[in-house]
DNA sequence: AAATAAAGTTAGTCTTGGCTAAAGTTTTTC
DNA sequence: GAAAAACTTTAGCCAAGACTAACTTTATTT
C-alpha cells in the first residue's frame, strides 16, 4: 500500500523546478543514448552528488523524469513542460525588465533566477502581451510558447565560422554579468555584423571586425557563447 | 560558548518576514502597554500557538522583537524596518500591477503576498520611480518610504461618520477579492463623495449616497474597512 | 585482466519550520 | 477567590532539502 502523501499533486517546489530546468539545459540537442549525469547536475547546481541522487529518485517517483541508476536521467513530458515554463517565465521577465524598467542585460539574470518560480501565469502572460508577444529575448534566446514548444534553430558558434565570411550575431548565451558588460562594450549586440579576420592557433583568440568599424581580439571561450545563423544546410543539401 | 550558526546575519527567511509583518499589522496605532498577543498572531497566520511561541523566541534571540512571555510582543527597530520593507514591496508591486499591467485591484494581493519576499530593492525602486514615486497605493494605503517611515494619518471609519455630512473616501483596507469587486461595483473608489443618510440600529446597515447619484445599503462590517478624513481635530482643538 | 579512477549510491545526520497533545503557568475576568 | 482564557513548556512527530562519509558500480588504463 504505497499510498503517498503527495498523491494529490502539489505544485512542484522551487527546488524541483530548478532541478528540472537544469536537466533540460544539460540535455544534448541531439538525443544520445545516455542521459544527463548526476555529476553534471551536481556541479551546475552546486549541490552534492548525494543530494542530487536523492532528489532524482523523488523526481522519478513523481514521473517527471526517467531515471536509470548509474546511467543518468532524461526528462519526461511532464518534467519537460515544467522546465519550459521556468524558461519562459525567466526570459519573459528578463525581457520585461530590460524593455520596461531600464535594466541592462547583465543585471537581470539574478533577479529572474528567483522570481521565475513565483510569478503567476497571469503575470507572465500580461508582461508578454505588453511586450508585444516577443519570440526571443533581447539576447536572442527563444522564448518558449505557452504550450511548451520552443524554436530549435541550428545556430553555429562564432568559434566555428569561416574566415572573412560576414555573419550576423543571433544569440548570446548566458555569461556572467562582467562578461556581458565586456561584450556589450565591444559592440557585440544582436544583429551586429561580424567578420572573423583570423584565429590564433591552439584555440587562441579570434581577430574580429565588428560592424565594419572596429577590430577586437576575442577570447576563444567567449566566441563559443556567441551564435550566428547556421550555414551547413546549404552545404549539406 | 553559545556560538550561533546564524551570527553572521543571514537574510531573514520568508517565514520570519511574514511574522514581522503580521506583528506590525496587529500593533495598535496608539502605543499601548501590552504588545501583540500570541493568539492574535496564531489566528491571523493560521499557525498553531505553540509554533508561534517557538518562533517568537527565535525572533527575540535575533533582536527583531521585544518579547515578554505572557505579555506579548512588540517590534524593535530592526524588526519594524523589515516589516516596513515588506509593506513597501507589497504596495509598490500592487500599484505597479494595477497601473502598468492592467490588473484590477482585487487580483493583486495574492500575487504580492508571495512576491514581496523575493523582489530586489533595485526592482522595487525602479517600479516606484516608473510610477512617479507615489505616496499611496491605488486603494489609499500609504506606501512606506525607503527609510522605513510611514505616514500615519488619523482616518475615521465610515461607520463613525455623522449623518448627512459629506465625506471623501480616502482608503479601503484589505478585503477579500469578492468584497473588493462588490465595493467597486457600487462606486466605492478613492475620492468618491459619500453621505450617510441613515444607520439601522444594532450595528445594522448604513444607507449611503455615493457621488450624489446612487443610494446603497452598506453592511456595517464593510463600513468599518472604509476610511475618510478624520474630523476630531477640528472638534478637539 | 587487474588496477585505478571516476561516477554514483547508501546511510545517517542536520536545520528549518511546521504539527499535536498534555501538563503546567500566568493573567484576566467574573 | 475561583474560573476562564491565554500562554508556555515539554515531548514527540513530520517533511523538505541539504550535508558528509563510506561503500558500490562503471569506465579507463596499464
Ligand atoms: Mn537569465
Ligand atoms: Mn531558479
Ligand atoms: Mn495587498
Ligand atoms: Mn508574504
Amino acid at each position: 500500500m504505497r499510498t503517498r502523501k503527495n498523491s494529490t499533486k502539489n505544485a512542484p517546489s522551487r527546488a524541483w523546478e530548478d532541478y528540472l530546468k537544469a536537466i533540460y539545459k544539460l540535455e544534448k540537442p541531439e538525443p544520445t543514448d545516455k542521459g544527463v549525469q548526476t555529476k553534471e547536475l551536481a556541479e551546475r547546481m552546486s549541490i552534492s552528488q548525494a543530494s542530487v541522487t536523492n532528489m532524482l529518485k523523488k523526481l522519478a517517483d513523481e514521473g517527471y523524469i526517467q531515471y536509470e541508476p548509474y546511467y543518468g536521467v532524461t526528462l519526461n513530458d511532464s518534467g519537460r513542460s515544467i522546465a519550459m515554463k521556468m524558461i519562459r517565465n525567466h526570459r519573459v521577465l528578463e525581457s520585461y525588465l530590460v524593455e520596461r524598467l531600464g535594466y541592462s542585460w547583465d543585471e537581470v539574470d539574478e533577479e529572474a533566477e528567483t522570481l521565475e518560480h513565483f510569478l503567476s501565469d497571469k503575470l507572465v502572460e500580461r508582461m508578454w502581451n505588453d511586450l508585444g508577444q516577443p519570440t526571443h529575448d533581447p539576447h536572442g534566446s527563444p522564448i518558449p510558447n505557452i504550450d511548451g514548444t520552443i524554436e530549435r534553430k541550428n545556430l553555429t558558434s562564432l568559434a566555428e565560422v569561416k574566415l572573412d565570411t560576414p555573419v550576423m550575431l543571433e544569440r548570446i548565451k548566458n555569461r556572467s554579468p562582467e562578461e556581458l558588460r565586456y561584450l556589450a562594450s565591444i559592440g557585440m549586440h544582436i544583429g551586429a555584423k561580424i567578420v572573423i579576420k583570423n584565429q590564433a592557433p591552439f584555440n587562441g583568440p579570434l581577430l574580429i571586425e565588428v560592424d565594419d568599424q572596429h577590430f577586437h581580439a576575442l577570447d576563444y571561450r567567449m566566441a563559443l557563447a556567441l551564435f550566428v545563423e547556421d550555414n551547413t544546410d546549404s552545404i549539406n543539401h
